[in-house]
DNA sequence: CTTAAAATGTTATATTATAACATTACAATA
DNA sequence: TATTGTAATGTTATAATATAACATTTTAAG
């Protein structure tokens, strides 16, 4: 069975390679335009790659700004769940890990009487260039 | 000046009693087709109304499912910042109040030298009927 | 009243995402 | 290796979500 990644097929390894390649999210549209030499050709395409990466933790999607980042966490846990900082000034963004997030969630959820399954995170400001900057 | 709602227009207003009146978070186009006998008959008006509504506080963007839900908190200060307890069941939405949400999240900035400003959590899960049935 | 800012009405279009269906690749296993 | 079932692909079309542009009207403040 070996490592996920092992087991991509070429369309999603090409959609992987060019958000591993990105110093920031990119929008799908922006994938396919800038792969169309590879050989994809339409937008289901990149979806349906953005899909399975996505299934299995290697890529995270970014709610509020329809954008697609790759995971930077060899074996991330995020599967479903994903918090991130965002750079208002840059567009910058960094995603948080470690579990006690999941475990203050759990505890806020409780109160409600929720049940927590999952969550996303998207914690707006100034990256640490940018406050320099400013 | 009075209260932001003395205030609102007719879209707006129109706008903002079918959400209030809303067991559920709607999309934009489905408060389009429920009001168009109002007079509203472009998806802009809607948007239009949902912008400033959300400028002001009274409705927030469910951002991954693209639907809007109005305020119950009299006098919200979520106008930028929201969380919300999101049921996979049943799709009923529970927002979640109080500042102890934000300076968690400002102290979890700060570990990665970043300035909060604002943020957007959704929580998935069970809520507590659908607990209770499965 | 006048005037400036905000909201409206309208048409067109941009952006984001999925449906449907025929075909191909590929791994498990009989 | 032949079979077979699952996943992935390729392709066309279309659905769903959101904004641009611009002329006009309403509104509230001075």
């Amino acid at each position: 069975m070996a490592l996920a990644s092992v087991n991509l097929t070429k369309n999603q390894k090409t959609v992987l390679d060019i958000l591993e390649n990105s110093s920031e999210p990119l929008k799908a549209y922006t994938i396919l335009f800038d792969i169309q030499k590879k050989g994809i050709k339409s937008p289901l395409q990149v979806y349906r790659a953005l899909d399975k990466l996505i299934e299995i933790g290697k890529v995270h999607k970014i709610e509020s700004r329809n954008s697609y980042v790759a995971c930077k966490h060899e074996g991330c846990n995020a599967k479903t769940s994903t918090s991130f900082l965002i750079c208002e000034n840059c567009d910058s963004v960094t995603e948080l890990t470690g579990n006690n997030l999941i475990s203050y969630f759990s505890k806020q959820a409780e109160k409600n009487n929720f049940n927590y399954k999952k969550h996303n995170l998207e914690i707006f400001g100034l990256c640490e260039n940018c406050k320099l900057k400013n």
